[in-house]
DNA sequence: CTAGGGTTAG
């Protein structure tokens, strides 16, 4: 009853293309009890509105202006509840068996007087390929399509929602044999769905059929071949395309620059990002939000958070709200780039607006805190993580065992292993290597071994990270323990363990310059982002059982092969000691090491400069309880040299010319007098 | 929302 007074009252309006005057209720109506009901509450919110309007009209009951504001509201209004009817179908038609009986019967809700608008619509809506493709049937039999190329687009982009590129190929075959002509629609459609379906190849391929099908790329186009010459890795295609697009003076607008600073971001070309940014803003392009949220996240892969933070600032006063994707791009910048107070910030912001956070998100605060040892914030974002409903995963676990390892903290370590092989993950090797670290620290050998063995067990083999924490426990071990570390270190890597075997057995007598070169094939051989840690462990060892000199070859190769580098620096005011990124012990090495060079200078006249100073670093490394100037300010004590902290310069030990001087050369007399 | 491009990552 509604729905006829309703048409009648609007039946001026039939003629517009927003007007569907044919829609009345279904008679068989067999969609579901929700639909029907939400479908029934629309036009009785907008029945009275309307015949009160008409009736109170003087002029004419039944006519409005189709000029009118009024009129526009009601083709608006009388279209949205086309719309939503139409989508209705779509759900019910998603839903439906994919045989033709059941799809005709749910489209002959529709009534017979359809047009082509309500097949796009129709079919827009739907996500189920299959009763799309039968409803695309139904329709080719009830209706003249003056553009059917439209409908086999519409019906592509259901395809392209499964992600079944072999399915839009074939799409596109029916549409070739019913004589449809494809146009851009249709080929940058296709192209996306190979985009999507991490088929890039396929969609440089479909990409070149353009011109034979008398096709040429426009703006769309472009961009999506940018994005997928970008995805395919191919960046210079994806930027001569760029360029091509530009002279031939397409409108480029911001999603096409925001996918040019997602390709440079991804290739690591960060400057590249900030250049495109630049030009689109020469260009008169204004940014908006996927621009920004590229940017952002480029600017985190680049670790550069101050450079996030002032883009940040500066989408915020263009009016911008951040998005989801803000929030994680900001998070990622700070987090990776150890930014924690920002990254803090940014987490307490996302909770109040309520937005939930995706496992990836709170592994990187986690992470974070790992890194920079905020356990007991580590402990409440589990926690929180934990109560949002948000499943902890492998990177979860191995964080927080990571974090509790640090500080030592066994029985922590323990129950989060456990919480973690309750919800169904064997460790992994970063757990593994955790909790080597962690045994190694409490001094528990035997657990150490017992670690070391479970990773054959559970199938996995020690890598260059594990090998080095387990190296890094022989620093922290008694002599006498000693050897059961080096069975396991010689099967995780039996050069490493023949080098340290060579420090450890006393018997063993070699040729001069033997282990200088095992030690020099051994860090060859790793790569180079864990060679200062072999090198370091390595001369601690030394240092441990006092073998000062085996210490200062180790040291001698790790500045040959440039694993330190500027170590020992001159100029004219100053001679300088760089110890930072150095283990106490090859810290106590070099210092070992300057000062024989000193002394070679006392002795052969030559003039000191006015000032000499070592570099500790102010590193007070979150998990070691002394950073490396504390301990180095009571050894210099102990020494009895002169050089004292600077109280501008944390971490500087300086000292003058005549103090060094006199310093060296009292030491040097006692030396004299004890031989 | 009305035939095409981006957006959720380690």
């Amino acid at each position: 009853m509604a729905s006829t007074s309703t048409s009648s009252a609007l039946s001026p309006l039939y003629e517009s293309k927003f007007f569907f005057s044919t829609f009345t209720f279904p008679r068989k109506f067999t969609f579901p009890l929700k639909l029907l009901k939400s479908s029934i509450q629309t036009p009785k919110v907008l029945q009275p509105q309307v015949s009160r309007k008409t009736v109170s009209s003087s002029k004419s009951k039944l006519w409005v202006n189709p000029k009118s504001p009024r009129a526009s509201e009601l083709k608006r209004k009388s279209y949205d509840f086309r719309y939503a009817s139409l989508v209705k179908v779509a759900q019910s038609l998603d839903s439906c068996n994919a045989v033709q009986e059941d799809v005709f019967n749910v489209l002959a809700n529709l009534g017979d007087k359809l047009v082509e608008q309500d097949v796009v619509v129709t079919l827009n809506n739907m996500s189920n390929p299959e009763t799309a493709l039968l409803a695309m049937e139904y329709f080719q039999q009830r209706l003249k399509f003056s553009k059917e190329v439209i409908v086999y687009n519409v019906i592509l982009k259901v395809v392209r929602k499964n992600k079944d590129f072999g399915k839009a190929e074939k799409v596109f075959d029916e549409m070739i044999e019913r004589g449809v002509k494809p146009d851009n629609v249709t080929f940058s459609t296709i192209i996306s769905c190979a985009r999507q379906c991490n088929l890039p190849e396929k969609a440089i391929e479909w990409f070149e059929k353009l011109p034979s099908f008398e096709c040429e790329p426009d703006d769309v186009t472009y961009s999506v071949m940018i994005d997928c010459y970008g995805k395919a890795g191919n960046v210079d295609m994806a930027l001569s395309l760029y360029d091509r697009a530009r002279t031939e003076k397409w409108r480029i607008d911001a999603v096409t620059f925001a996918t040019l600073i997602r390709i440079y971001g991804t290739a690591g070309n960060f400057d590249g990002c900030l250049n495109v940014y630049e030009e689109m803003k020469v260009l008169g392009v204004k940014p908006n939000m996927t621009v920004y949220n590229s940017l952002l996240d480029a600017m985190g892969r680049a670790r550069r958070p101050w450079q996030a933070k002032n883009i940040y600032a500066e989408m915020l006063s263009n009016g911008f709200q951040p998005s989801w994707g803000t929030y994680a791009s900001l998070v990622r910048a700070y987090g990776r780039a150890r930014y924690s107070e920002d990254a803090l910030k940014i987490y307490k912001e996302m909770k109040e607006k309520g937005l939930e956070l995706s496992v990836v998100l709170y592994n990187t605060l986690l992470a974070m805190c790992a890194d920079v040892g905020l356990m007991d914030e580590a402990f409440n974002i589990f926690e929180e993580m934990k109560a949002s409903g948000c499943q902890p995963d492998s990177w979860t676990y191995s964080s927080l065992i990571t974090i509790y390892s640090c500080s030592g903290k066994v029985s922590e370590v323990e129950s989060t292993l456990n919480e973690m092989m309750e919800a169904g993950f064997d460790p992994n090797i970063f757990v593994l290597t955790s909790l080597i670290q962690c045994y190694g620290k409490a001094g528990r050998i035997d657990d150490v071994v017992r670690t070391f063995d479970r990773l054959s067990d559970l199938g996995l083999s020690a890598d260059e990270r594990f090998t080095g924490c387990l190296l890094n426990v022989l620093t922290q071990t008694a002599k006498e323990d000693l050897h059961k570390l080096t069975i396991c270190l010689e099967r995780a890597n039996p050069k490493l363990g023949y080098v340290v075997k060579l420090l450890l057995d006393e018997e063993v007598v070699e040729e001069e310059g033997v282990f200088k070169k095992h030690a020099a094939e051994l860090l060859d051989s790793v790569t180079t982002d864990v060679r200062k840690a072999y090198c370091n462990c390595l001369i601690d060892i030394c240092v441990n059982l006092n073998q000062l000199e085996r210490a200062c070859e180790l040291l001698d190769v790790g500045l040959t092969l440039n694993i330190y580098k500027d170590i020992m620096s001159r100029n004219a005011t100053q001679w300088s000691l760089h110890l930072k990124s150095l283990s106490l012990g090859a810290a106590l090495t070099a210092l070992h090491i300057w000062m024989n060079d000193l002394n070679k200078a006392l002795e052969s006249g030559e003039e000191f400069p006015s000032l000499l100073g070592i570099n500790t670093g102010h590193g007070k490394h979150k998990y070691s309880e002394k950073g490396l100037a504390g301990v180095f300010e009571s050894h210099l004590k102990e020494l009895n040299a002169p050089f004292h902290e600077a109280p501008d310069h944390a971490g500087w030990f300086l000292t003058t010319k005549v103090a060094a001087t006199s310093w060296l050369e009292s030491r040097r007399a006692q030396e004299v007098v004890a031989s």
